[in-house]
DNA sequence: GGACTTGAGTGGTTTAGACCATTGCGATTA
DNA sequence: TAATCGCAATGGTCTAAACCACTCAAGTCC
């Protein structure tokens, strides 16, 4: 089994009997778990510490494992529940609308905020703007069936999109560049990394501050390779995943990735 | 100010304070990380419990985040320590060892293990074998500056490789079978998603059991839009990061070369 | 009937304390 | 000198207990 790689570090016989409870008890209740249909429900942590032996401290560690990877929901004055599965989500220029309808879900989209601001230098040479020229901030929260899956945040360089602020609503943004602007998206760099909700956005997502986020931050060019936005959205790790169709760089071996990239 | 939106929730001045210590207690550890250089150590669980008149359980709980999003590393018998930080890896076809030296980081790679088994339905689907036939299990440790980052499992139908176990090492997978089945790939569908380090996995990365983790998972096909492996990798989520490049689907392939001189 | 109150049960936070496992260094020893 | 031992400090695990915040349904009141 693969449990044996471990064995390696112990020396004959000594000290193997290290496996701390609730690394034990996450697998029982795992496996508990499986016989639970999605969205059906599990013992409180106070019955649970008494079936096994172990304190609520120790049911919690396992519980909150459980809930990082997805595989439980709790409720506060609730209960904990089976979780549901995950969505997944294209990387792709296409918008999140159009993705998530493919994927037969409903997506909505509102929009929590709005501003404008002057650019920091960073900020500024991202979007190919001066330091403290005028940019549009836009907070959005996105959903699919009604469920908050994730909170966006762009930035649009005013400059470039004179008068932005006053075409922007609840529709699509894209829509709003091409009808009024004439831009089309060229193409984006997109980074992914992992991250825990913080408060606010907990708060947003109905989720738990502290939670597992995917963080994926975008930077798009039109098709003249002119900035348009920067855009920093964090999804919940417990729902999401990210999907990615990837080619063959070979086609000429001067593709793309490699040389873009200082 | 952003956080306004929260506000909503609350009736006129009841209950707001309802701050836990540990989020209060994160922000002052991370200010106070600010001035500490990577690598620079902490003060020890019990000086800091002490100095800011919390227990020793609730500085913990903030370390645990802090940690958890790679700001920290934490040294069993010897201390806290400022985190280094991410490294990226881009998504796309070429391999490990490439890409990280574009990076200038110097790649390795070891075969953990080898071995041979039945391919139940699914994993006969998803490389185009009959269930039951011959699978080959390859699990790598990749490391860049010899630092363990990602275990790397993967699946390969024997029957269209025959005699691939025997050619096997440590050296590039992709290179043999180029050079002795003639297999180039064409294209891939990479997922990626969040996962937890268990026990094993933390073992081998030199991580903590719960860690966050990047959880990679790769199907590949040949040129001729044959499979060729299924591959899943995790990756430790406080030193990595994930990037990719997309490109507009409308303005089909020539797209590409018009990018590439940008 | 409808609105309100109440209370039991749930998960969330925090404490104080005990003990374990690992590390690293100083003192001791061969 | 070089290896070993011991010990103190560190982070890791676990407990028992208290209290808070939220939910929901049963009961109450109008």
């Amino acid at each position: 089994m693969g449990e044996n790689l471990l064995g390696d570090a112990v020396e004959n016989g000594k000290k193997s009997p290290r496996t701390p409870k609730h690394w034990e008890l996450k697998e029982r209740l795992a496996e508990l778990l499986r016989a639970v249909s999605p969205g059906g429900s599990l013992p409180g942590e106070r019955a649970l510490a008494s079936e096994f032996g172990v304190s609520r401290t120790t049911v919690r560690k396992a519980l909150a494992e459980l809930t990082a990877e997805g595989r439980l929901t709790r409720v506060h004055g609730s209960g904990t529940f089976a979780g549901e599965g995950k969505l997944t989500q294209r990387l792709q220029l296409s918008s999140y609308t159009e993705d998530m309808r493919s994927h037969g879900r409903r997506p909505t989209s509102s929009l929590l905020d709005a501003r404008i601001g002057a650019a920091d230098p960073e900020l500024a040479a991202l979007l190919g703007i001066r330091s403290g020229d005028d940019v549009l901030r836009l907070r959005r929260l996105r959903r699919a069936d009604g469920e908050p899956m994730a909170i966006e945040t762009s930035r649009l360089p005013l400059p470039r999109f004179p008068g932005l602020d006053r075409y922007v609503g609840d529709g699509s943004l894209y829509g709003v560049l091409y009808q009024h602007y004439g831009v089309e998206l060229g193409h984006a760099e997109e980074t992914i990394e992992t991250a825990l909700a913080t408060p606010a956005e907990a708060a947003l997502l109905g989720n738990e501050a502290g939670a597992l986020m995917l963080l994926l931050s975008r930077h798009s060019f039109d098709t003249d390779g002119r900035p348009v936005e920067w855009v920093r959205s964090v999804y919940r790790g417990d729902r999401y995943k990210f999907v990615a169709t990837l080619v063959s760089p070979q086609s000429s071996d001067d593709s793309i990735a490699a040389r873009v990239e200082r």
